[in-house]
RNA sequence: GCACCCAUAGCUCAGCUGGAUAGAGCGCUGCCCUCCGAAGGCAGAGGCCUCAGGUUCGAAUCCUGAUGGGUGCGCCA
């Protein structure tokens, strides 16, 4: 149930009897006409627009237009009064039955109040993470599997049908690296010195690989060229990193649904038909690329190579698929990767990258637009750098893996709840501060914790009712007489719970599951607000000592805030707190 | 040189398909516990939404340009 959507039907409605009595004319388009919260609280509980959005293509002055709509609202017994405002503005007010109702329809709901239908069942794929399997995932790779992850649930609890996928660098050359410095590692475990020179991985993480390896092969492998080990020590060295990778999504509760294979494009004729594909539209030709102007590599030389004309869709330059030595360039098997989400039948292609990937994102649009002839949109958002603090001090350091911050390093420290929410604290595309100190701590300035104590005040209040001997539970407060919910403060709470659909929509239609935690946090200010009232204001206290009935309604309240808290969180991927520790 | 992202309070950041007097936290000033959990709340001060044009009844929001910062730019993925 979204109140704003179905103020908003009424409004048309009234429009429509206007146009029937002859004050408005026929044929105008409603498209433009929102009704919303106003910003400022004085202003009533909604606005629309309508009058002045009307006012140009019906020739008549938007203030005309708003008090004839106003006389016609006010006879619906939600609102109660319509006032026409400013430039022509008509500021509603709600019967706070209307406020009632919305808290009744969380607890009838529960965590289901919100959920839309918005998606109407459309397929949606949201590819994230695809980190090459060469080492355990980083910090950069942790933001983006929380944002991938949380903008899935989100689209899926708006009514799309989502998938999870991770796409599997394992057919390139860093596959080869891996696979050498796998050898060295098992050639370690045998007793050999080795030396790490660049272009290896030296990363610790590869040491139990090499034991395993040196325990399985013996020493069948040592002083053997590359040619007898290295396509089989491939597969075994992607198979082992692609083990630790899912124990590091597990570790963070991502579960993906699809893990697709890069190698499983090549000699299989599949990059192939994707460049068929492309070659049947005219969109493949040998021709040889511009030097980029400003910043020419010192090795330049002009080359004819097999181009695709993604400039046709969008894109600034042509981009080579074949490599001079007639191999494909990384281009190739991803386009025959996004040509295959096409014909797997998808509505809608989301990309969650690196914003050190940003200048792929015209070709990879291109290439979707070229492929299903534009009826495939694809959306990709970038995730930004994620900066790490301890103790206020910039944070560098590894145990496993050398260089870089794990996500293990972070989710052992401060678990996966704390991670997945911080991580989500920012829109995609700003820089994250991560300090592991603030994120631990218990105050206001915390969301994480300002969120969950929030959610643990109203379990507390539950508790403390059953020691009073009040009813409590849920079956109790959906019953609940909620006729005595009146005050300001409480109403304002029953506002803000009916914004929450309304919230779903927007998050889901912008691909910015981040607005949930906002939301999450403007809830839960306005719940701690509403409590503190109770200090001086004992009639506002969620528990009346003596009788039941009041507390019941008021109880109803906490209530239905915790379950949208619930519903919220879990779209985050975050377990609710039942009790501050 | 080109493309993409960003620019909002002293600091860190929200801001809905364009809406009315632009919000929050921190910091600063002053308040609120014999009282349901003060791990919280209330109030105040603090802004030319980087700049200049444009579209519009209306612009932080859309368009163009400038300035400043980030990322990337043919056989690396």
């Amino acid at each position: 149930m979204n109140l704003f959507a179905n103020i908003r039907t009424l409004v048309l409605d009234s429009l429509e009897t206007l146009v029937r009595e002859g004050a408005l004319p026929e044929g105008l388009s409603y498209d433009n006409v929102t009704v919303e919260p106003p910003r400022d609280a004085a202003h009533g509980d909604m606005a629309t627009n309508a009058a002045m959005v009307l006012a140009k293509p019906a020739g008549l002055k938007p203030r005309d237009i708003a008090e004839a709509l106003a006389r016609h609202l006010e006879a619906d017994e939600r609102i109660e009064g319509a006032e026409v405002a400013g430039p022509g503005f008509l500021n509603l007010r709600l019967s706070p039955v209307v406020w009632q109702e919305v808290v009744a329809t969380a607890l009838s709901e529960g965590t289901a109040y919100g959920r839309s239908d918005m998606g109407q069942g459309k397929k949606v794929n949201v590819e994230y993470v695809s980190a090459n399997p060469t080492g355990p995932l980083h910090v950069g790779h942790t933001r983006g599997a929380v944002f991938g992850d949380a903008l899935a649930s989100l689209l899926a609890y708006a009514g799309h049908d989502v998938t999870r996928e991770y796409y599997i660098n394992d057919g390139g050359a860093q596959v080869d690296v891996l696979a050498r410095s796998v050898y060295l590692r098992y050639l370690e475990a045998l007793g050999q010195e080795v030396a790490f020179e660049d272009g290896t991985y030296p990363g610790d993480y590869l040491i139990p690989v090499g034991e395993a390896l040196a325990k399985e092969k013996g020493d069948a492998w040592v002083d053997q060229p590359e040619d007898v080990w290295l396509e089989e020590l491939r597969d075994y060295a992607t198979d082992a990193m692609m083990a630790l990778i899912r124990e590091d999504l597990a570790a963070l509760g991502v579960e993906m649904d699809v893990f697709f294979s890069e190698k499983s494009l090549y000699g299989t004729g599949r990059i192939e038909a994707a460049l068929a594909d492309l070659e049947a539209k005219g969109l493949i030709y040998e021709g040889v690329l511009e030097p980029p102007k400003g910043k020419t590599p010192e090795d330049w030389e002009p080359r004819e190579q097999t181009l695709f004309k993604s400039t046709e869709h969008g894109d600034d330059v042509d981009r080579p698929v074949k490599k001079s030595d007639g191999g494909w360039t990384y281009f190739a098997p991803d386009i025959a990767y996004h040509y295959d989400k096409v014909s797997r039948g998808f509505d809608a292609l989301i990309d969650v990258f690196g914003a050190d990937h940003g200048g792929y994102v015209k070709r990879m649009k291109a290439a979707v637009s070229a492929l299903s002839g534009g009826s495939v949109p694809l959306d990709i958002k970038l995730t930004q750098l994620v900066r790490l603090f301890k103790n206020g001090e910039p944070f560098k350091m590894s145990k496993r893996a050398g260089n870089f911050v794990t996500l293990r390093d972070v989710v052992d420290q401060v678990g996966p709840d704390v991670t997945r929410f911080v991580m989500l604290t920012r829109k995609n595309d700003a820089p994250l501060d991560f300090d592991f100190d603030k994120v631990l701590e218990q105050s206001r300035e915390n969301p994480v914790f300002y969120v969950q104590y929030a959610n643990a005040r109203v379990m507390s209040v539950l508790r403390k009712a059953a020691d009073a001997g009040i009813v409590a539970d849920d079956a109790t407060l959906r019953a609940a007489d909620l006729a005595g919910l009146t005050h300001e403060a409480e109403i304002n709470v029953a506002k803000k719970l009916a914004e929450w659909p309304r919230l779903v929509e927007i998050a889901a239609r912008t691909n910015e599951p981040h607005r949930v935690a906002f939301y999450l946090n403007e809830l839960a200010a306005d719940f701690h607000a509403l409590w503190n009232r109770g200090n001086d204001a004992t009639e506002l206290r969620f528990i009346q000592e003596g009788d039941s009935a009041a507390s019941q309604s008021k109880m109803a309240l906490a209530r239905a805030v915790s379950v949208v808290i619930s519903a919220g969180l879990g779209i985050l991927g975050v377990t609710p707190a039942q009790e501050m520790r």
